[in-house]
RNA sequence: GCGGACGUGGCGGAACUGGUAGACGCGCAGCGUUGAGGUCGCUGUCCUCGCAAGAGGGUGGAAGUUCGAGUCUUCUCGUCCGCACCA
């Protein structure tokens, strides 16, 4: 493709050339290679590795562009930097594609990993690419079986039955992605629920563990914190038993607020409580009633908004601290078996939930707990429940105690009439690894009619996908595999059937940032370097994986330290959440979503049709995605602007956390400032002086005022890139670079001056624009790299400026500024300030009443 | 419904512990360069009034604390994200 970027003007920056030139001489240098060095300081840069779909895009572009930026600036700074990339290989999209286009999913996984690292290679990335791996390579999930032997010895693994969607056309279990309105995606029919033996990991427990420390991790984003305890969900509160009128069993309902149980209007059963499908069989209308509940959905916002809807059973349970007093049973819709018990007793008048079921079925509301200020003897509850703390009332013996007061009286009393217990409620459930699909790491098992599941022996693994599979059958390729499955029992060597189920592929990603440190050794996880590199001390990626990915990962480091893997249990010490890369929406008049590059602006400002010029409907800016078209492909900007530029712009406009607005204007604005830079470089207004002179002793004033900015900018530009304010870091170099290139160079060593600034911004912008900056670099005489420079160091004297401008005001509104000397005192400042002509005409005739002096800020007088 | 985040020019965004709101960039306008377009350079650009000096208004809205509020407090409106009825 021959750049329109490259046409005109010989004094263009040719980053073409120049860019595939400096990757080559990285390469040749071995630049980002590193092993384990004592002498300085590690540190780990992570991003998160990507799934190998076929190419990369602008979530990819942002993410890998961040990594590079801290990765070359810590080198600068003196670190020994591991910053390594490698391909989550494994996963659904190669099995689609091998149904759709006949193509083995190792084949076209690695053709995609081929296009994608070259890609990756175009945009410079600071890697240590002979650390590369992929997750499908024996070499790698032969480690993690292993793993997995270890686990099912330290008690962290089990095997129990667990519902999965399947589709009985396909004979194949579903993804929830894969199941739409209740149908198969591709055979359309109806999903059916089946239960299926797999395996499972004991996340739980480490339940409080996971949710302790994720309080103290301090260097990740609050909301992620949020989302894990969320996730977690550890709830305190009393497991009591409710007996049953006329019957021998008992209810048990789970309540985290036991203190309102003389609030008790009834008691709600989930629909998939056994006790509920056992009266289900003898009463067709709750038979209905559940199949109607099954049918809302699980997702919360449905139900949530859906009425509250009960049956009741007509059955009575007695309550436990009011004998002779019967509440009805009901089963109702919002009651998950999931959570608890499945059961709970409803308190109408403080839960909002309670409250609506209660009034639609008129059951009573006694409020028990009165707010504050309230008056207890009148308190009524109408259509909002209340449920803060406050003082009990029509509760018997807690009548006159708070909330904390009340919750321990009742605990005691339930537990000394053995009715209730103590217990701790986590949402997290066990996490589920089996997945009945080919393209995984197979589960190291063989089943064995007598001997049950036996691991498969240390010395047979890996165990190995075969490669001559057939997905034209439907089901499970390893399950129709004539062969593979078939092998003889380690224990009793009779004939026994191989796991036919692979992992989870969140297993691969999981440990995969520890097997970056010993990335090729057939041991696997070597201690020595993993204890040297771990933990990741900067991990960086998408928000979508603030819960399962980082909690599984957290929880899978726990589980190795136990095997004696890492000695670390946190595997990210800092974590940076990147927002989503946005783009308008087109749309023509059939309402058909249209590319970026099939639009162009029209005459007037409107967008039209590149085909046929018709009027293109302009939506708002939206996350990329194929379905709108609304999507830039990264190779195409980089074929045109160059790596550097796709990169300056990346960072240059919002912070990394926030969404991204991706605008061609933004582009062609960050693709101006580097040819900016190179014309200053190349055609120098002012002689670029000897590199490494000395300063000469007498420079002007304005010259003094360049040298200060430098240092300053030095100052800033560090402090902004320590606190991820990239943006404003970006913004610190390009005022430093308008100020080098609004001098006229008449000044006494104006020469030295400019070069010294020019040097500067080079070194602070290349972590960002690295090929453009080592260009300059060579083009200043240099014969090293500026990629092995150190970062500039500042002078803390040049920091502070001999004036400073104030504000003077007059009751708080600003009536002028006046220039003073630093740190200059109240009497002076007054002097200066108060004769100021809007300063005096605002005062006039009224009295001084108070002045307010801040030094260097602002002289407040009030009137 | 619950939880979380966010509201600042035409746009993306700056503004340290309360102390000159709008850095930097984009866009736009005028001028210069150019055969023309683009590039490039210069100047201007929060809004209203004014030739100008200047005056008034202004950080979604309302109130409060303060000499002083984008920043702190309360209420309110709106947008976005997450979801698991968590008892």
């Amino acid at each position: 493709m021959g750049s329109k970027r490259q046409e005109g003007s010989m004094t263009r920056y040719n980053f073409k050339e120049s860019e595939a030139r400096w990757q080559k001489k990285w390469q040749e240098k071995k630049s980002f290679e590193v092993s384990e060095d004592k002498t300085r300081p590690k540190y780990y840069v992570l991003e998160m590795f990507p799934y190998p779909s076929g190419r990369i895009h602008m979530g990819h572009v942002r993410n890998y562009t961040l990594g590079d930026l801290v990765a070359r600036y810590k080198r600068a700074k003196g670190f020994n930097v591991l910053h390594p990339m490698g391909w989550d290989a494994f996963g659904l999209p190669a099995e689609n594609a091998a149904l759709a286009n006949n193509i083995a999913p190792d084949e076209w996984t690695k053709q995609n990993i081929d296009t994608m690292r070259n890609q990756l290679k175009s945009m410079g990335l600071s890697y240590d690419w002979t650390r590369e791996f992929a997750t499908c390579s024996p070499d790698y999930y032969a480690h993690e079986q292993k793993m997995f032997i270890d686990f099912i010895n330290a008690g962290l693994a089990y095997r129990k039955k667990s519902w999965v969607n399947w589709d009985p056309q396909e004979k194949t279990v579903l993804a929830n992605e894969q199941v739409i309105d209740g149908r198969g995606w591709r055979s359309g029919v109806q999903v059916e629920k089946k239960e299926l033996t797999q395996w499972f990991l004991k996340i739980t427990e480490y339940a409080d563990d996971l949710l302790n420390s994720v309080k103290a991790l301090d260097g990740w984003p609050e909301r992620v914190r949020v989302m894990q305890e969320n996730w977690i969900g550890r709830s305190e509160g009393m497991r009591i038993k409710f007996e049953l009128a006329g019957r021998e069993d008992y209810i048990e309902v789970f309540t985290t607020r036991a203190d309102t149980l003389f609030g008790a209007s009834f008691c709600a059963l989930s629909a998939h409580h056994p006790l509920s499908r056992q009266l289900a069989e003898k009463s067709p209308g709750l038979a209905a009633f559940i199949v109607e509940c099954d049918r809302l959905g699980t997702s919360e916002a449905a139900i949530e908004t859906a009425e509250k809807q009960g049956f009741d059973t007509g059955l009575r349970v007695e309550h436990p601290l009011k004998k002779g007093s019967f509440l009805p049973v009901y089963v109702a819709n919002f009651v998950l078996m999931e959570y608890g018990t499945g059961a709970i007793f409803g308190c109408p008048a403080h839960d909002q939930r309670d409250l609506d079921f209660a009034r639609k079925y008129d059951l009573s509301v006694v409020p028990v707990v009165a707010p504050k200020h309230a008056d207890a003897e009148t308190f009524e509850v109408f259509a909002e429940a209340y449920t803060g703390e406050g003082v009990h009332i029509n509760s018997g013996f807690l009548d006159g105690k708070k909330t904390v007061e009340a919750l321990d009286l009742v605990k005691k009393k339930l537990e000394a009439l053995k009715i209730g217990t103590h217990e701790i409620n986590y949402r997290l459930r066990d996490w589920g690894i089996s997945r009945q699909r080919y393209w995984g790491c197979p589960i190291p098992i063989i089943n064995c009619d007598g001997c049950g599941p036996v691991t498969v022996p240390e010395d047979q693994l890996p165990v190995k996908l075969p490669e001559d599979i057939s997905f034209e059958k439907a089901g499970n390729p390893l399950k129709n595999h004539p062969t593979w499955q078939h092998v003889k029992c380690p224990v009793c060597k009779k004939p026994a059937f191989r796991e036919t189920d692979t992992f989870d592929t969140f297993f691969e990603s999981s440990w995969y940032f520890a097997r970056f440190c010993s990335p090729h050794s057939s041991r696997g996880l070597e201690k020595d370097a993993v204890d040297h590199w771990m933990p990741v001390d900067q991990y960086i990626g998408g928000i979508e994986h603030a819960v399962l990915h980082l909690l599984y990962s957290r929880f899978f480091t726990r589980a190795l330290q136990r095997c004696g893997y890492v000695n670390v249990k946190e595997p990210f010490e800092n974590l940076m959440t990147q927002g989503m890369i946005c783009h308008e929406t087109y749309q023509n008049s059939d309402g058909v979503w249209l590319l970026p590059e099939e639009v162009k602006k029209g005459k007037h400002g409107k967008f039209i049709s590149a085909h046929d010029g018709s009027i293109v409907k302009k939506g708002r800016s939206e996350k990329m995605s194929k379905s709108k078209k609304n999507v830039v492909d990264p190779e195409v900007i980089i074929g045109e602007y160059g790596a550097d530029t796709a990169r300056l712009f990346m960072l240059s406009d919002s912070p990394p956390d926030r969404d991204l607005d991706w605008t061609e204007a933004g582009i062609e604005g960050a693709w101006r400032y580097i040819n900016r830079l190179w014309r200053m470089v190349s055609e120098p207004k002012i002689p670029l002086g000897a590199k490494g002179a000395l300063a000469p002793k007498n420079l002007t004033k304005d010259m003094k005022t360049i040298q200060r900015a430098v240092h300053q900018t030095i100052y800033n530009v560090g402090e902004d890139l320590e606190k991820f304010r990239f943006n404003k870091a970006i913004a610190r170099v390009r005022e430093l670079t308008n100020k080098l290139d609004a001098m006229t160079g008449e000044d006494v060593g104006a020469p030295w001056m400019y070069t010294v600034g020019i040097e500067t911004v080079i070194r602070l912008i290349a972590p960002i624009i690295p090929h453009i900056a080592e260009e300059m670099w060579q083009e200043l005489g240099h014969a090293t790299l500026v990629t092995e420079t150190a970062w500039p160091d500042y002078d803390k004297l040049m920091l502070v400026e001999n004036t400073v401008v104030v504000g003077i005001q007059v009751n708080g509104k600003i009536r002028g500024t006046v220039e003073l000397p630093t740190d200059c005192d109240q009497a002076t400042a007054e002097k200066i300030g108060l004769t100021l002509g809007p300063v005096m005409a605002a005062i006039g005739a009224k009295k001084i009443r108070k002045i307010i002096f801040v030094a260097n800020r602002i002289l407040n007088v009030v009137v």
